[in-house]
DNA sequence: ATGTCCATGTAATCCGTTACATGATTAT
DNA sequence: ATAATCATGTAACGGATTACATGGACAT
């Protein structure tokens, strides 16, 4: 339920359209909190009812007409009680891992493919994520505003590298098994 | 749409009730993929109308009776074909990086708290995990059966290890910008 | 007395995914 | 020609969460 606190957060940074937030919950934020463009635009609707933004429609020419969506006082007042409030620890659901758990039942040619495959998807996070860090956060000058998003980005990095190791180190396992 | 698939994962070690199933899912299998009574029992009633599992009640004095459900022959096609299967990335969706990546905008005396609340949680999790393994686990008498059980709890463990330093290590980070 | 364990579920609501829908502009 | 980008959404479905509901046994 913290979709709606997330897009408050993105417009915090700046006003924004719902096509501009849909692109960012698929990079930066939607590193950590992903969001698909038909829940953006539904949760906007809502949030503009709760009067947490305020929208309103710029005309263009040759393009469809973008509605920027302002976050409001009580949309900022909003998310400093958020921030105040516990949170819980995400939800685990690896369909890979229950695969692993299941070795037994399981086609195991299949199955080492798609821990190689998936290896291959962390690394490719990984890049990207390193990629990010060197284009936009220069460490000498970090205000506090980056500070943020420096950290957060720093913990997604490890993240992936522990999550390339451990695969790796699953497949090894699993070649000693019958290798 | 993999908690029919973990059910009867859960399955192919021995029959079981309901109850016990959300059980597992607390714990064991459950690390990797949670789910919670009510969902259990949902997702039952349509395992049987699509003949995956068979279920009998079994009377019991004092009690309520239970009801066991086993997993049947199309059951166990049905996972053999689920494994050859490509499976997605696990979705990341984690309300305490969100808070990190905004800030600017959040409590900061609460943030670190939360922070701290978080490494703990990490930590229990981590005691957990190795209580099984030491347990269950002994190293040189890994059946097959097994095996695929144990490198997914040795995965776990090194990823509540990874999260334990990297939450430390923000809050340091954290530390250095206005202690 | 109070609470936890056993064991089953229903109902309501909310969140997420998939598919559908439009239509001009620009790049290959 | 074909596809991608810009920009907005709706509709249907399914998965997940929260609350409600029952009722005996047993421990503190």
């Amino acid at each position: 339920m913290a979709l709606a606190e997330a897009i408050l957060v993105c417009l915090t940074d700046r006003p924004m359209s719902g096509y501009d937030l849909a692109k960012t919950f698929d990079a930066s934020i939607g590193f950590f909190w992903r969001a698909s463009h038909q829940q953006v635009y539904r949760e906007l609707a809502r949030l503009r009812e709760r009067g947490l933004v305020e929208s309103r429609e710029i005309e263009q020419k040759g393009k469809p007409n973008r509605i920027i969506h302002t976050i409001t006082k009580t949309g900022k007042e909003f998310i400093q009680a958020w921030s105040v409030k516990p949170c819980r620890m995400p939800s685990v659901k690896d369909e890979l891992l229950v695969k692993l758990y299941a070795l037994d039942d399981v086609d195991m040619p299949a199955l080492r493919e798609q821990l190689e495959v998936r290896v291959d998807q962390h690394k490719a996070k990984m890049d990207a994520y390193l990629r990010i860090k060197e284009r936009f956060y220069d460490k000498k000058t970090l205000s506090r505003h980056q500070k943020g998003k420096y950290i957060a980005l720093t913990m997604g990095i490890s993240n992936q590298v522990e999550m390339i190791t451990s695969f790796e180190k699953a497949i090894t396992m699993l070649g000693e098994i019958d290798g």
